[in-house]
DNA sequence: TATTGTTATACTCTATAACTATA
DNA sequence: TATAGTTATAGAGTATAACAATA
């Protein structure tokens, strides 16, 4: 077995690992997109900044957003842009740095974004019917694992 | 507690589930496309059709290829054409109709493949660093529960 | 001099729908 | 009439780098 081969057979399990997640996910997302879009006519990572401001409801800045939605700066201004000519979140100033913006979510957006969740849990609940409440949980623990590890080696 | 406010306390987990899902891809993801990008000078999605074709010796269709990728036509027949111009991939004429093609990784290809996946693998036990051989083993069980589910929702 | 955010550019991927050729 | 694949269009997201304003 030469090197390369050798490397490949170390390995294989994290390879398949990766590649299931990749496509559980992109299963997933396709068929919310699609579903989202096709409702709400908004996107996915539209609302996911929502979902970020919603857990904050001091707001956010620009490079808050850009990180955790691990997004460039620029991709952050664009959506906020779209969200803001739709009334649906607003910059706010931060006090003492003029800088900085504090992005919220509008009353409107609230509302928007408590109507599209209610109905996005119902699709998110069926494309886990498949796991029992215990796999569920062991699931999240997992992916936890896989989190904290990658944010700590960064 | 009204029927909305229900909806959203019966389920809570699986919606944590799905963004820390979402989540952990996108981090691996964003990732691997940087590496990737730079590196190879090629895009996941180019990667994953050559992949695709690497576990099949004897060629795919563009629909299958389409099926498999889940994407729709039209993005196959685009990154089947870079990939054609590069000559990594050629397209051959099925014996019996007329209409569709076969596609088949180049030699040039092959061997392409072949380094980016070795390098590939390497980055990937990278992102699982966090987690034991028996988390990875249940970990890719779950998910296939997720996945077969699906499909059979299909 | 460094940081916050915006702008400009270019590219990839994507979906949709209309289209051609063949079945 | 249905299927395989292509084309054309339009849009979103992304990265990069240059830029303005402020720290």
């Amino acid at each position: 077995m030469d090197l390369e081969a050798r490397a490949r057979a170390e390995h294989p399990e994290e390879l398949r690992l990766w590649l299931r997640l990749l496509t559980c996910t992109q299963m997933i997302e396709r068929d919310l997109r699609s579903r989202i879009r096709q409702t709400f006519d908004t996107t996915l990572p539209r609302f996911d900044l929502m979902a970020q401001l919603e857990r904050a409801p001091q707001g956010l800045r620009m490079s808050e957003l850009s990180k955790r939605m691990m997004v460039t700066g620029g991709s952050v201004t664009g959506i906020t842009d779209q969200l803001e000519a739709e009334g649906l979140v607003e910059r706010m100033p931060v006090a003492g740095d003029r800088r900085a913006f504090s992005v919220c979510l509008t009353a409107q957006g609230r509302e928007q974004f408590q109507a599209m969740a209610t109905v996005l849990e119902d699709w998110v609940v069926e494309a886990f019917a498949g796991l029992s409440s215990s796999d569920i949980a062991a699931l999240h623990a997992l992916l936890g694992k896989v989190k904290n590890h990658y944010l700590e080696a960064v």
